[in-house]
DNA sequence: ATAAGTAAGTTGCATTTCACAACCAAAGTG
DNA sequence: CACTTTGGTTGTGAAATGCAACTTACTTAT
């Protein structure tokens, strides 16, 4: 019956309404956005990018999720290759090989030739770059920890649910 | 005890672990990311932007969420000012500046003068424009349901107050 | 075995976004 | 009447991103 001693926010019973949550900013209402789900995740991402950027400008990865993800990847998958690495990004090889041209520029991952199939590369991290790989896993986790400390930690477990399957789900869409 | 007749995935017993749903993409797992917050919302940005620029590309108002919104809140709100805007888009003065002279341009909205304050600027949508809303309306209604199909109708609700309460969350934070 | 097709990466290009800084004009405040 | 704050504009520069075209190499089919 939902009736456990969670906040009252985190269980809703089917059969209650509880649209009660209205959206208003600096008194405006947002028209159809308000019960738009693209609303919230779009905004959500800019602030968080903003944020995030703002906790690594320092570290010669600088903007993007791109660098990120591409870094902790060759770092845990030491030969991986660019296209895997875009599949992963969801963009195109170009973008893709213009941020391993930039790692690879900065030193922090190498490329080699891949032995069994000439077109491919693989790619290796560097001392350096596993340095900065750990950096960026400290940096995330502390985002995660600081930034999104409003989320009641009951709701933790529930919204992260949530925002996997969606992303799951959309990504089977898309491909 | 939660053990409602709706998926199991959607009551989650706060004692039990479920954290079985494992994040790989094309067989990689992504580290740090994979438990972060930030990955799933950028990611679903990107998917979620993308679609909806698709769907919008023959618009006249092409991409990014800073036209959508700013049409609507001036169908809304006739005399609405710019710096209310840029208020509800999180954006700087400028960017917002450059997105009415757009609109502007393209003849969907009008300045004038406030009459009150001769610094400011009361926008106002014309016929062109309110035709456009009603589609962009239509739009993103369309999207909601037929991006967001995957969401259980059982967990929309769930979803979006999350989704809400976070991004309230994290508008005072910026501000 | 050779030809056609497909996949990996690169380059070029064109578009858009976006933030910061500097600036002007008008209100409000002492 | 200074001084500060607010509303908007212009300029500039950096960066992301997507498309098209091209080269090289692998794969499949005939």
């Amino acid at each position: 019956m939902n009736t456990d001693d969670n906040s009252a926010m985190t269980s809703l019973p089917e059969n209650a309404v509880e649209d009660d949550l209205k959206v208003t900013i600096g008194g405006l209402q947002i028209d159809v956005l308000e019960g738009a789900f693209s609303w919230y995740i779009r905004s959500l991402d800019s602030v968080v990018s903003r944020d995030l950027d703002a906790r690594m400008a320092h570290l010669e990865i600088a903007r993007g999720k791109g660098k990120i993800t591409a870094i902790l990847l060759v770092d845990d998958y030491p030969g991986i290759r660019p296209s895997q690495i875009a599949e992963v990004l969801m963009r195109d090889r170009p973008a893709t090989g213009r941020i391993i041209e930039g790692m690879v520029a900065a030193g922090l991952i190498r490329r080699e030739e891949d032995p069994a199939d000439q077109r491919a590369q693989s790619l290796f991290i560097t001392e350096k770059g596993q340095a900065l790989a750990q950096e960026v896993r400290a940096i995330i986790r502390a985002q995660e920890e600081e930034f999104f400390d409003f989320i009641a930690p009951e709701d933790r477990a529930q919204f992260m649910r949530m925002l996997k399957r969606a992303y799951l789900n959309m990504r089977t869409k898309c491909s």
